[in-house]
DNA sequence: CAGGATCCAAAAGGATACTG
DNA sequence: CAGTATCCTTTTGGATCCTG
């Protein structure tokens, strides 16, 4: 089945490697929170004010990653002093928002009845 | 919205419960190994020689976790002199799984197109 | 405003050997 | 067989301060 010439390891597994995309600590809360809301575009100020305990370091860091990975881009604007920047999902980072989506309600349905995220006010992942 | 009575963090929040269930490393594959096959039943061992690079060590953190969540079971039998284990997914854990084939999905679509998973030999997501 | 640079603590994972 | 126990390395995240 598997040939002498391939060694096939987990680093190799589509599984693997997507959760190695949205599997860290607040890649997924960067996703819905750029979902939220109206304005599809977001500063990262912004996003670092609305995800209270982010430090810079790391929402620079998963922005990085996500970019990188195409779930989001990022539009800059150099033609004034301040520098300004946008970020945004890409199609793929909407269509994975589903899936987020999916854990939301699983988590609900098997164990979290009754908890904040029911209520409504989940200021992390209500949508 | 949120009152001075109750200090809302990322933990209360359902979704970051949730992937702390499933994000560690190995925790998805082993959930995957046991939704495999027709024998539903899986001993320790079995799945360890399947997960070819996993440790016991973090096998057994592993099991625990997800029997402690309750996505997986554990029937033990002392009745002979050597131990017997057999591992099954609960009801929540089968649900799961779904979630798992949507990751997987969105992987192919969107990431890894033409790789390995695509080729349906992938050891470790294969089902 | 939008980050980058440093430093540090904690967690997670892996290697190896051992046990009832 | 089904795990534990130790030890150690690597990864990750966070705090803090700095900059074009």
């Amino acid at each position: 089945m598997l040939n002498s010439f391939y060694v096939y390891t987990m680093k190799d597994c589509t599984v693997y490697k997507t959760m190695n995309i949205i599997g860290k600590r607040w890649t997924i809360h960067i996703l819905l929170e750029l979902y939220k809301g109206e304005k599809k575009e977001k500063r990262f100020n912004e996003l670092k004010r609305k995800l209270v305990y982010i430090t810079p370091k790391i929402l620079s860091e998963r922005l990085k990653e996500l970019e990188d990975k195409g779930l989001i881009a990022n539009k800059i604007d150099d033609s004034t002093n301040l520098p300004k920047s946008e970020y945004y999902l890409t199609e793929s980072g909407v269509d994975f928002i589903k899936i987020i989506q999916a854990i939301k309600l699983w988590g609900l349905k098997w164990k979290f009845q009754n908890e904040d995220c029911e209520k409504a006010i989940c200021m992390y992942c209500d949508h």
